[in-house]
This record gives C-alpha cells, sequence and structure tokens, in this order.
DNA sequence: TTCACTGTTCAATTAATTTTAACAATTGTG
DNA sequence: CACAATTGTTAAAATTAATTGAACAGTGAA
C-alpha cells in the first residue's frame, strides 16, 4: 500500500530543504521528487509537507514522520550492510561434508591448513555415508566423489577440485604367495582374489590403459568379500584378503610404507572426480568460493 | 539501489514458507514474488533463499536478513501509523493568529467553548497584526479579516467562517450635542468628526444601503484622528471623539450598554469575510478542520 | 512409474515512474 | 518597480519497471 522507497525521497527534500535540492542529490528531475512526495502524502491520506512554490516547510506530521523515517532507513541500511558483509566475510561457520575416508585422508589436513589461513572461520566437518540434503541440512559445501557425469545432473552447482585415479593394489606377501609370483600385468591378476566395493559390486572388469594408450580389459572373479567401506576394503588388503581397487588418496602412505604395492604400475585406470557441491544461487557465499578455491589449490601440489 | 519495498516480498517468503503460499496472500502471481526474490538478491549481491523447485531454504544471509527486514517492516508501519494517527487526531497543538480585536472580542470566547469539547487539544493564540507566513511560522490557521477577494489570491486554502458589517457608531453624547440633534440620516452625519482607519483612510465615502435597497453615498469630511488600531478607534468612539465605523463584533457590548448608538440605523453597509487560511495540501489535519467547522457553527449563531 | 505441485522462464501486457517542457508564483536584484 | 532567476506543479510523452499467464523442468509422494 506504502511505498517504502519514497521513504528516502522524502528524506531528501527534508534535509536538503528543497524539492530542487533534493532532485539534484537524488539525480532526479524536479517533476520526479514532486511526483514522489505526492504519491507518498496520498498513500499516507496525510500532508507532509506545506508548501508553496517559495518555501516548504514540514506539517506537524510531517517533522514526526521524519524522525521515523530516519530510522526506518538506518535500519534498512543494517539490513543491507550486514547481508553484504555477511556474504564478503571471511568469517563464521563454514559447513562441509564428505564421505568419512576422504575427511579423514584428505579434508581434515587441507582443512588445518585453512583454518590456518582464515582465524575467523569456523569449520564444521559433518561426515555423513547418505548423500545430504544440501538445503535442508544447511550444508555450505559438499564433498563428493565420483564420475562428472553424475553430478551435473543434481539440482546444485558443482565445482570440480580435482580427478584421482582408482588403483589396483595388493599386499605384498599376497602377490609374492600368489602363483604368478609377482607378476604385475592384466592376466596376472585374474586369478587374485577379488574384494569388491557394494557400489561397484556389478562391475566385474576394469578398463585398463598402457603406457602407449592400449586399452586392456581386467577381468575380475566374483569377489569373497564384498562391504560397502573403503576403510573396511582398505584392512582387507593391507590383511592380504585379496586384490582391490581403492583410490589413490586412500593409499598413498600404504603404498610409501610398502604394506601395500601397486598391482599394476605403467597401467591407468579411469579417473574420478572430486567435486564440491553447494547451494544453487548467482552469489556464491565468499567463504564458500574461498573454500573451493584453496582446495582445487591444495589438490593441484602434490601431498609430501 | 536497493528497494526496500522487495523486503515485504522476501518476508512473505520467509513466513510462509514458499513461494506459492506467499504469492498467494500478497495476491500476485508466483511468478511475481519469485522476480521480486530475484530482484533483491541482485541489489544485495547476496543469496537469501536457497532454493530447489522443491524446497525452499534461508541461506545464512537470508536468516538475519530476515530478522533485520521485520524490524525495518515494524519500524515502517509504526511510522505509517503514526503519520495517520497524527493526522486523525484531535490532540496536539492548534496554533491560530488571528488580529488582536477579533482574538479579544470573538476567538477567546470561542476557543474557550472549543478547547472543553476537546480537552486534548492545546490551543496557542497568536496576536499579530502582520500577516504572517503560515509556512515558517508553522500556524495552523489563520484568521482573516476583510473583503472575500481579497483572500482568494493567496497561496493558501482558505474557508469562510462567517461575514460581518461596518457599523458607524457614535456616542450618544455626541450625537446629542451636534446640531442636527440626533439625526441618525446619511446627509446629516456629514458634518460631524471623523475618526479614520489607518487602512481605509484614502475612503472618503461609504456606501450605504437602506432598506428598499436603494445606495446612499455617505460624504465624509476629512478625520480629525487617524490611527491603525481599532481599539484606539473604539476608544475614541466611546469618548466621543467623533463617528466611527467599525466591526459590528467590536461593538457588540457597546450598543448594548447604550456607550455607543449605530449612526445610521435601517443602513446596510458592504459586508466583510472572516476568513480561516490554513495551508495548502489535499489533506487537512482534522484538528484543523474540526476548528474550521466549530468555527463556522459558532459564528452562526447569534451571540447572547 | 505417474501425478500433482514447485520455482523459473519467457514474451506480452500493464502499470508505474521519469522526463521534458511549459507554467504560475514568488523572491531578490538592479 | 520591473526584471530575471528560481521554485514547485502540471501535462503529455517517453521510458522503465513490474506483473501476468502459459509453458517448462525438477521434485517428491502415491
Amino acid at each position: 500500500m506504502v511505498s517504502l522507497d519514497r521513504f528516502a525521497v522524502f528524506r531528501a527534500v527534508v534535509e536538503d530543504g528543497s524539492f530542487t535540492a533534493a532532485a539534484a542529490r537524488l539525480k532526479q528531475a524536479r517533476a520526479a521528487v514532486s511526483f514522489n512526495i505526492k504519491q507518498l502524502e496520498r498513500e499516507l491520506g496525510v500532508t507532509l509537507l506545506s508548501r508553496t512554490t517559495r518555501r516548504v516547510a514540514l506539517t506537524d506530521a510531517g517533522q514526526r514522520f521524519y524522525a521515523r523515517c530516519v530510522r526506518v532507513e538506518e535500519e534498512a541500511q543494517a539490513a543491507i550492510d550486514e547481508a553484504r558483509r555477511e556474504h564478503d566475510a571471511l568469517d563464521g561457520e563454514l559447513r562441509i561434508t564428505s564421505t568419512v575416508e576422504y575427511a579423514l585422508e584428505v579434508i581434515a589436513p587441507a582443512l588445518h591448513v585453512f583454518t590456518a589461513q582464515h582465524r575467523a572461520l569456523q569449520a564444521r566437518l559433518e561426515t555423513s555415508t547418505a548423500h545430504a540434503d544440501l538445503l535442508r541440512d544447511r550444508v555450505d559445501v559438499a564433498i563428493r566423489l565420483g564420475r562428472q557425469e553424475h553430478f551435473e545432473a543434481l539440482p546444485y552447482r558443482g565445482a570440480l577440485l580435482a580427478t584421482f585415479e582408482i588403483r589396483p593394489v595388493i599386499a605384498p606377501s599376497l602377490l609374492a604367495a600368489s602363483g604368478s609370483q609377482g607378476e604385475r600385468t592384466p592376466t596376472g591378476l585374474a586369478s587374485l582374489p577379488w574384494l569388491g566395493h557394494a557400489q561397484l559390486e556389478h562391475v566385474k572388469s576394469w578398463n585398463a590403459t598402457d603406457q602407449h594408450g592400449k586399452t586392456h580389459v581386467l577381468r575380475l572373479q566374483d569377489p569373497q568379500i564384498v562391504t560397502d567401506n573403503a576403510s573396511v576394503l582398505l584392512q582387507l588388503a593391507r590383511q592380504g584378503s585379496g586384490l582391490s581397487l581403492l583410490p589413490e588418496w586412500l593409499i598413498r602412505r600404504d603404498l610409501e610404507h610398502g604394506t601395500l604395492v601397486d598391482a599394476l604400475p605403467g597401467y591407468h585406470f579411469p579417473t574420478q572426480a572430486v567435486y564440491a557441491l553447494y547451494a544453487p544461487g548467482s552469489h556464491v557465499p565468499r567463504k564458500v568460493r574461498a573454500w573451493i578455491d584453496f582446495m582445487k589449490e591444495y589438490l593441484a601440489q602434490p601431498r609430501s
């Protein structure tokens, strides 16, 4: 009913003392100021400014209304400023979700560096297997792993942070004990026991590419053990329970320590993506942007 | 830059939980709500509502902004309500100006009755000879006396309260002492001493109309005494210093007491107007309207 | 799956605002 | 005292902005 936008015009007239001066300040034609004041008075049903062609004076009602106007405008400006400040702020809470394993192996160390750079930020890292509803759970960024195509269909915005490979790994003891005596070729692995991941159980073969770009199909037996937990899979692999395909970031230390060895060195497996998903909307909060940019850079440089 | 009118739309969405419900409450199309929210977010540069087609959720910034919005709207509503209340109120101050004589004889007794009817009103009656600038002096109503045409040119709005006559009066002693021995006719008065009013000094003749509607021209001598003050004129008349033309409201009691007598009973003089001038503007405060209406009624009934 | 319902988009319509220019009223200046 | 300058208002035109209605794509429940 009453347009609040005219408050600013009224305020300008009062403060500048004339319609002309107010128009100059507002960078509008005098007629526009006149129109707005008239409309405001009509909407209120009250005369705010007594005016002849030469003098403008506040009425009683106008006097009080002016004081109110100032307060309204101050409150409004505070609201606007706060929204923008919050948007541009590198403080407050940053809520992140990821899988347990990735959180443990990658996010946690990364967060250690990130929060050291931005001490005003409080990170809240939630690990969940279920894919959370970003909106319902008020999550700022969800780190998801998988094939790129898989995320492009989601109703979120996503940024590709990095890619990684799934590597076939095996305990040295199992490799030594196998009949093929350390033969690390596609055919040599076919007879080894296989540890399956629940989400990939149906995949009985993997495409591996050699140095020359030639594709080899690695056919697998039915797995003897299947689990949905990558950590369990890793543990089983360490124990020599079988050959397992695991993301490179999960097995980095085992490879360094020799507790696991690469079962097909020189061959490449299809890359997986690390995606950061965040709520749609044209304006991304600065802390979200900062975290994503940081992670891109962090994941680009090789880990020590 | 930022339109405050969209705050209400945002608030409705938050409170109703969906764009559709908000649109229903605001009696608008869903598209309008969508448009307004998008504009608001664009103007702020901040995403306030995370939304998929199925769920709407506040962002951090949106959460805080909502709280601010409520305050802004409350302040604005208070401003609007106060302005309207003040406009419709019969309290506060009512500032009136008039000439000293009219204030003394008419306004003061009238105000006595008026303020008794509206005890919350505080009247401030300022008597001034100079015609005040209504706007500069913040006068609500100026009571002015004179010819009707005189006020229609002013940049104020005016209401005709009443009309009155100027009467020629004379002290009985002077009338008795005059040669014509009480002859109260136009010709009989011509030789009497004349008391002039400064504003009317140049007028040497008056048109008087008898009962039959016939106009007589009353030719006067040069006045021996001239003053700009009606009270002084009255006092001089009482003393028998001369014949004087005075407004009927000023001489009412003198005529009753016989300290003055009408010099031309049965003849009529051109009527003068009592005008109430008030500040222009389409909306007249209720207290001003009440005072003017009261005065019209008050002046219409014969004084005791 | 299908269905009902969500928020968004688009083009067309409608409404609102702004401007330009002319005007009447008023003040200060020469 | 007339003149020029300036004020707020007005009217019509031009411009912008907002709103609508319909079609759409995504979502969740039966």
